[in-house]
DNA sequence: CGCGATTTTGACGGCACTCAAGCGCCGTGG
DNA sequence: CCACGGCGCTTGAGTGCCGTCAAAATCGCG
């Protein structure tokens, strides 16, 4: 997963993974206020992250699938600051990070690896404040489709037709929409031809049209 | 400002930061595909980071005020994502970004330090994601208030009287809102008596009544 | 097959956006 | 000194997008 190590690098890092983890679909990876030890890379699977607000509806805050970092924002306060949830059956590696901050001491690559890391959720979630604070509904879900498609097809899987792993309403949680709104866009979007909805199961038809949809070029990662 | 550190430490820290500069008001720190060399520290004055929108326009990413980290968001691409503009006349320290990673590897207390900053802007953002994504004009502008209150307090001023240094069109760009928006919600809180309204100078009457606008207890950092 | 969860679709209403007018402040120039 | 014009702010009226409420359809699963 991590690109730009050495094989020898990557040998070391090997020995921090203490243990793999599974989570089966609908279980906790870890919750909001638990106390932070490891970061978690994603083996396989695919997980959210959201914030309970205090009235017991919760905001998702992402979508993470194979080879992603989670447990970033724990640092800080070393106590998670949501939950994390798998979506389907996944697996995770957990990375004690006290090792990883030590190991990364001697291995200047690895460090600025992992700033780069960090880094990067910095600018996502920029992209998402972006898509929240100026996108209408069509656009928002151009725009995470997009997104998906870019993702899935990183992995080696098909841009254009993947199954979601997540409701509507997460969805539209995420999206800053309500789920009916959602609902909406996908039939919208379906009825100009540019993508067929079956449930779950996304095919996207027409990617140049669908990229139109989303005025604004940048891609939330 | 960097909490944490003992006297030795902050010594050699302050031998990375190699020159100080000023920024006018209305003048550029970096732009948005500039390269990437430094993280500055603001020691005085008031900053806003925006990304441009190919149609011209602008979406405002945050304020930032004395003693934040600006320029995280360019390590992972070694490019600027965004422009960083003085609203008023400021002061940063510049830190050659190599240096500080090459001095924290010997220095484990800064490389936590400065791990904890990037995850407290990570779980920033997720508080304005969650503003964006799911409050109303008040709530959005009421915890807009108080993020400011509770800045200017840590830093030794005023929390109930400070003077906004960016204008509406700003304060709506960052809030996901249009200028009429804010200045009605302000209005609107104003005629509530929970704040007084004189152009950019804000006074907070009522604390608790203004964290009562705003339903959720989470606070943007 | 039957139930609950999820999704779709429709009708309606409200909040925020759009368009527009007017005010206040301030710097410029007559 | 004062008139003028630009800019930012406020306020009003009307519109439209999306949220709310509701009902029906479909899916998933035992």
């Amino acid at each position: 997963m991590p690109v730009g190590l050495n094989d020898q690098e990557i040998q070391v890092l090997g020995d921090v993974v203490s243990h793999k983890r599974k989570i089966q679909r609908g279980g906790y990876l870890h919750r909001t206020g638990s106390s932070f030890q490891s970061l978690f890379a994603i083996r396989s699977g695919f997980l959210k992250t959201c914030v309970l607000e205090e009235d017991g509806r919760q905001q998702v805050t992402g979508f993470h699938m194979t080879g992603e970092l989670l447990g970033l924002d724990a640092i800080s306060t070393e106590t998670h600051t949501c939950d994390a949830i798998a979506l389907e059956d996944s697996e995770v590696c957990e990375i004690p990070f006290a090792k990883l901050e030590e190991i990364s001491r001697t291995i200047p690559s690895l460090m600025r690896h992992f700033h780069k890391i960090m880094s990067r959720e910095i600018v996502r979630d920029h992209g998402v404040m972006l898509l929240l604070g100026s996108m209408k509904a069509e656009e928002r879900l151009a725009s995470f489709l997009l997104n998906l498609s870019r993702r899935f097809l990183m992995r080696g899987y098909s841009e254009s037709e993947f199954n979601l792993r997540m409701t509507r309403e997460e969805i539209g949680s995420y999206l800053g929409l309500k789920l009916e709104t959602v609902s909406r866009a996908f039939s919208k979007l379906q009825d100009e031809n540019i993508i067929t909805v079956d449930n779950k199961r996304i095919q996207i038809n027409d990617i140049a049209r669908l990229r139109l949809k989303m005025g604004n070029s940048s891609c939330i990662t």
